[in-house]
DNA sequence: GGTTTAAGTATCCTGAAAACTACCGGTAGT
DNA sequence: ACTACCGGTAGTTTTCAGGATACTTAAACC
């Protein structure tokens, strides 16, 4: 658990990056991070969505073991999606994210 | 400077992702916190990226403020490549990425 | 019997990011 | 004269994440 070389920190980076990267992924584990959601609480807030995109989204965070599903009810279905105890993890992450981006934003974005 | 909503504080969640995203961006970044690095330098160092993606992405980060190019000398041509002082602000942030990629690798890379 | 709601699937399609290829000007080396 | 190095630019092509659209299953309400 520590970085050996300079280009073993760098491919961690990338890896992270590729996690949470992308369009839907970060705003999807920001969201959970409160509470868990509904599948169509998650579209409703996730502007732009389309049922598939997210889907798709949830499934790869299911995969990576950040997200879980969870069916509560199965007439009508009703299905909940959290992050797992390993997901809870990226709280701090995505924290830190937003810290910067409070920060910087200003000049960053060019206000 | 605060988050007064929760969409707020997604929206720069996202924004930060924007920056940050991509296959290179989060590469370079990381690659200039130690010290500035010559255009060679990054190519060689960023295996398989073209010049031509290399420039755009580093004039995207100029256009941001958060790196500087500085022509070190004209014949023969050097020029590197920076964080701005503003850019430095960047470290902190990829150290936590870099922590948390450590921490939750084995999980999440499937081991 | 028709419509609505929830949580999706299945296909096809598009647009933007990145890759590929070729080229440039100036200099130093052989 | 030829080649290689440095830091790019220009134009085209590929790739694939994400979007658009339509459909599904099962119950519940009107």
């Amino acid at each position: 658990m520590e970085i050996k070389t300079k280009q073993q920190g760098i491919k961690v980076v990338a890896d992270v990056l590729d996690i949470v990267g992308g369009k839907w992924r970060g705003q999807i584990l920001a969201h959970l991070c409160d509470d868990p959601k509904r599948f169509n609480e998650l579209k409703t807030v996730l502007n732009r969505i389309t049922s598939s995109t997210l889907t798709k989204e949830l499934r790869y965070l299911e995969d990576i073991k950040m997200v879980e599903r969870k069916i509560i009810q199965d007439t009508p279905m009703i299905v909940e999606y959290r992050l797992t105890t390993h997901g809870m993890s990226i709280k701090d992450l995505i924290y830190h994210i937003v810290e910067w981006g409070l920060k910087h934003r200003d000049t960053v974005f060019g206000k």
